[in-house]
DNA sequence: CATGTATTTGACGTTAACGTTAACCTCTTC
DNA sequence: GAAGAGGTTAACGTTAACGTCAAATACATG
């Protein structure tokens, strides 16, 4: 069966971001796209490669961090690398942290922009519709 | 009741930033603290703003949006500027749809990197630790 | 008074993550 | 064969958010 295929662009296109962005990727070692001729392929592995990468950016995962975790993927636990091992688990553990206060911090906020949310609502709905109570 | 004041340096302390950082908010007119004589003073409302800004931050805020949320704390929902209010309404529900976005992208994260976390857990405590069962 | 410590302003340096030309191929299609 | 649409590499530009001196001032203390 075959596979579907993408060129850059499309690529770019189909996941929202410019074909700078992916070559930029590339550069950096998180994608490594087959070629035909000099042109760029993208199989459905690369697309979900570079969603994670982009989930990665959504949560302010540095590129560096994400292609540490990228390995994780792959590598996953080779008893062979023990102690790189660890020091990738020392990393995520203290991302796990991280995210746990963000998690912390987003309820907060969300809370606090929904209550001035609906101050404002409320006063941009209502432009003096009514005499006040006292005659 | 006499307040408590803070030192820039005090402040930079308890706050986990450098004075760089507070020097650098103030001229973005994120702070603007008293001043005794030349230094600068802070007071808990000072402080407050700046624990504000940090989680701010933490989110992934930029610096400008958080002056422009900051200013939606004290000016909240003034009728006399209604096209202001309306702008920074869009801001934040453009805001809230991201940081909805992330708590979803936070959940999947958390999940497979525990998943990652307890898969690397096993293998590093049980180095070759019985043989299998096959005599 | 000398020394140390904290502060000030000002200016230049740095880094990540791309954006933006530029100059050049290579098809396809009219 | 001319034009246009896509692709390539290479290199320089940009921006936010500070870091990092530098040079000067102010205050406290042995």
């Amino acid at each position: 069966m075959e596979q579907k295929l993408w060129s850059i662009s499309e690529l770019a296109d189909e996941c929202g971001v410019t074909t700078r962005t992916i070559r930029f990727y590339e550069d950096k070692g998180l994608l490594q796209p087959q070629r035909a001729g000099s042109n760029r392929v993208y199989n459905y592995k690369d697309k979900a490669r570079l969603i994670l990468i982009l989930r990665g950016k959504r949560l302010g995962f540095s590129l560096e961090d994400i292609g540490e975790f990228l390995a994780l993927y792959h590598a996953e636990c080779d008893p062979a690398h023990a102690s790189q091992l660890q020091y990738l688990l020392d990393k995520i553990q203290a991302k796990v942290k991280l995210l746990r206060q963000q998690q912390e911090d987003l309820a907060l906020t969300l809370q606090e922009l929904t209550r001035i949310e609906t101050e404002c609502l409320s006063h941009l709905k209502l432009p003096n519709s009514e005499e006040p109570l006292t005659p």
